[in-house]
Formats: structure tokens, C-alpha cells, sequence
RNA sequence: GCACAGGUGACCGAGUGGUUAAUGGUAGCAGACUGUAAAUCUGCCGCUCUCAGGAGCUACGGAGGUUCGAAUCCUCCCCUGUGCA
């Protein structure tokens, strides 16, 4: 089996999950961290792992430039080289060709970009992508797509589609090929020496009776990647329909929903996130890429999505900006220098039980590293926290608490 | 006391007769951030009004003066730094 996928509890389209991977289990609906340059930037690993955090991803595109997926296989893979036994998930390259648009031209065979640290030339096709994220050993691999830009003229939309499609299958055939080749092969869950990286709290409280979580799991453990196709389309509803269904054909064992939060309405993003759920099947993981705000991800779960990734807990943070149960706070404006209030009344995180705005904020003020450490640490565990309130709603039939917001995150 | 060098908006610091309310930094205030070229970027930043296009006032140590016009030139005064007594 090569990606285990069961579903423990459903509401409404909403499903709790549970993905096995030969790096530890995924409940899902979940958070993924994004760890581009192998780090989520601000936090170390061992926090990561105390959070919650059972995926993180990185990036085919800024790992190959440096230090270079061969040094990562050199050094026994992205888990070994990080420090980071939980699974891995990575992005082909395709939202750069989005992102870095100034420094890249597209063809039939692939992206030539222009790197943004030296400005050397490098190809990316479909094939390249795919032995890189081998290379680098990732539990759940992407296909290489193009994130189409927005606006995009409907005649654009769709040939980008198109290749897309192409590519996503030049993606797999390479990866059949060279899915073996990963730098932790068939090592299983059992040598990785691990702690408890075969339970989570909600695999234990669901399967109670059941034998201990990790002993079961490890029998049907994957022993190579998975691959994930990626429905593009645009903002046009018949596209993100046919783009779903071709994928489909494909027949991959999970399926992302990409090019969204690239500039459209929030109303557009969930016609496109609704259109394509309608067509993926509902017995394999659904993946939004690239989403989103606090209420946006409980939202989609609702829909019935798996998975997401956002840079915006981890930036934002950075950046000042705090996500709380009572909306978003910008911390260092000038009225929270005297408040003596963690970050969020409501949360347990180790930063709002130990820390005031009032110190954040002078930490922030003062260009201190550690204020980019902490405000990082407080929105993953809010995002990571308001998922795994969304996961307890499902097992209780109800998801109107955390879609109005109003459900304590503990 | 003498000799140099200086005194510019909260701070540092350009400007040395006219598009100068005055370049830049810093500090301050606010905003943005969605598969990370982002610990980044944007706006505001003398005061008072404003039909938001502007209008009026006050400003380059102090006081006078020259000039159509002065932060910029002249005189005196005050203050700071360095050196010599």
C-alpha cells in the first residue's frame, strides 16, 4: 500500500483521517508547517515535534540550489540531515514558477529558472522534480505543475492546465521508475530509533481496545514515497472540473487543489476548492495547496480537505503579526507595550503561558531574534491547536463550534 | 584669554542665495503578508484647517542687517568641541 489512508469519523463532508507514512501517522484534517530551506523557519525541531506537528514540508527547488539534493542523499536524506523523523512532504518547484515568474521561462519541456542566489541557469521538468524530491527522500511527493498566475484569461488558464496535465504524467512515470531510490529505502518506522512516532492522540483514543497504535501500523508501513497529482484550472469552475478528472485518470494516491490564494476573492477560492472536492475521491487525501487564514482552513476542512500548508502563520509571525482566538494582533503597536496579557488568554501554548505582549512587543520592537522565535512558536500552535479542535469536532458530529469561532482551543 | 572647527526638524546628518517644510538614515505611528527571493515590503512622520486638490501658520542657536528673495552672505551676541596659553 503506499499510502494508508483510512477515515475514523465524518461531519458533514468533514472527515477525520488517519495517513500512515513510513515516517509516522498524519490525523488529519491537518496543518502542515512549510520548511522550505529544511527548517520552519524559527523553530527548531524538537519544538516542531512538542507542538504537534506531524508533517512539515520543504522545497524541491530552494534544497536542490543549495545545499543540493545530492549532498542531502549524501547525508542519508532530508529526515537524517534535519533532524526530522516525522514525514516530509515536498513541493515540486511549481509555485515558483509563480513566485519566481521574473527569473523563469516555461517550454513544453520544462522551467528554466535563473537562480535567485547566484543567478546561475537551471532546468526544471517534470522528471528533474521528481529525482530531486526522491533524492531528497519525502514521504509525499508533488507533482511538478505550473501555478498558473491570476489573473489568467481563460484560453491561458487552460493551456497551462493542459501542461500541467502532461506534466503531471511525465511526473509519474518517472517516479514509478525511481521510487525505490529514496535515501531511506525500506527502512521502516522500527530503525528509525525513534520515540513515539507511531501514535497520536487521536489514533490512541480511536482505536481503544485496539492493539497498541504502532504495532498495527507498522504492518502495512509504505516502504517507498507517494505521489500527489495537482488540479490547476484557474478560476474557472469547468477547468478546475476537467483538471480534477484528468488527474484523476491519472490515478494518484492523493490530489492536491494548486493555483489558489494567488490573488482571487475569497468567494472564487472556494467555488474552486468545492468544484474540484466534487470530482477527487473521497477515499484518498485531499490537499490544499498554499491556504490559509485561521478561518479559511477550519472552513475548508469543513468542505471535506485533508491537507494544508500556509506560509502565513510562520511569516506573519516574523513579521509581527499574531493569530489568537479573539482575531489577529499585530503586536507591536504601541497600545500593547504596557499590557501584561499573553498573546492569546485562550491558548496553552508554551509562549502564552510564560510570556506578556508587553514583552513580546519590546522583543519585536527591538529587532530581537527571539521575537521572531516565539511569535512563529505561538501561531503554529494556534493553527496546529485550532486543527486539532477541528479533528475532536469531527469525532463529535458537529463542526458549527469551530466554524463560528467559538470553540476553545484545548 | 587666543586660534581653529562647529551649532539644521525627536536624534544623527545633507544642503551653502531662489522648484526648500528642507536629501538620507535612525527613532516613532500604522498597514500588508496565503504550495517562502520576505526577521520583508508599503504609507505617514513641524502645527492647524481641508470640498483631500490644496490652504494658512511656524521653522535651520539668538538679535539685527544686505537682497526682489536667506538655513545659505555680513555684524554683534550666546553655546559646543579641539589645540595653545
Amino acid at each position: 500500500m503506499l499510502l494508508p489512508f483510512s477515515i475514523q469519523a465524518q461531519a458533514g463532508a468533514a472527515r477525520l483521517s488517519r495517513i500512515d507514512t513510513a515516517h509516522g501517522p498524519i490525523d488529519t484534517p491537518t496543518f502542515m508547517p512549510v520548511g522550505t530551506a529544511a527548517t520552519v523557519k524559527a523553530v527548531p525541531q524538537d519544538v516542531l515535534e512538542d507542538l504537534g506537528a506531524r508533517i512539515i514540508l520543504g522545497n524541491t527547488y530552494h534544497l536542490y540550489l543549495r545545499p543540493g539534493h545530492e549532498l542531502v542523499r549524501k547525508l542519508g536524506g532530508l529526515h537524517k540531515f534535519m533532524s526530522w523523523e516525522r514525514a516530509l512532504l515536498t513541493d515540486s518547484g511549481g509555485f515558483q514558477v509563480f513566485s519566481l515568474s521574473e527569473l523563469r521561462k516555461v517550454t513544453e519541456e520544462g522551467v528554466s529558472f535563473r537562480s535567485h542566489l547566484d543567478g546561475t541557469s537551471h532546468l526544471f521538468t517534470p522528471e528533474r522534480s521528481m529525482e530531486i524530491q526522491i533524492a531528497l527522500g519525502a514521504d509525499i511527493v508533488m507533482a511538478f505543475d505550473e501555478c498558473t498566475e491570476h489573473p489568467a484569461e481563460r484560453d491561458r488558464a487552460r493551456r497551462s492546465m493542459e501542461l500541467t496535465l502532461r506534466w503531471a504524467k511525465r511526473s509519474k512515470d518517472y517516479f514509478e521508475a525511481h521510487k525505490q531510490e529514496t535515501p531511506w529505502g525500506d527502512r521502516g518506522i522500527g530503525t528509525s530509533g525513534n520515540r513515539d512516532i507511531g501514535k497520536t492522540e487521536e489514533s490512541a483514543s480511536a482505536q481503544l481496545g485496539s492493539a497498541q497504535p504502532g504495532a498495527a501500523a507498522v504492518q502495512n508501513l509504505p516502504k517507498a514515497p507517494a505521489l500527489f497529482g495537482i488540479v490547476q484550472g484557474g478560476m474557472y469552475a469547468d477547468l478546475r472540473r476537467e483538471s480534477a478528472e484528468r488527474t484523476v485518470e491519472l490515478d494518484f494516491p492523493g490530489y492536491a487543489i494548486g493555483g489558489l490564494s494567488v490573488g482571487e476573492s475569497r468567494e472564487k477560492t472556494m467555488e474552486m476548492i468545492a468544484t474540484a472536492l466534487e470530482i477527487l475521491p473521497k477515499d484518498k487525501p485531499r490537499y490544499v495547496m498554499g491556504v490559509g487564514y485561521p478561518e479559511e482552513i477550519v472552513r475548508y476542512a469543513a468542505m471535506g480537505v485533508d491537507m494544508m500548508d500556509c506560509v502565513l502563520p510562520t511569516r506573519a509571525a516574523r513579521h509581527g503579526l499574531l493569530f489568537t482566538s479573539e482575531g489577529r494582533l499585530n503586536i507591536k503597536n504601541a497600545r500593547f507595550a504596557q499590557d501584561q496579557n499573553p498573546p492569546d488568554v485562550n491558548c496553552k501554548c508554551r509562549v502564552c503561558m510564560r510570556y506578556t505582549r508587553a514583552y513580546l512587543r519590546h522583543l519585536f520592537v527591538s529587532a530581537e531574534p527571539l521575537a521572531g522565535i516565539l511569535n512563529t512558536i505561538h501561531n503554529l500552535a494556534y493553527y496546529l491547536d485550532t486543527m486539532r479542535s477541528v479533528r475532536h469536532a469531527i469525532t463529535l458530529g458537529d463542526l458549527t463550534g469551530v466554524l463560528s469561532g467559538s470553540v476553545s482551543l484545548t
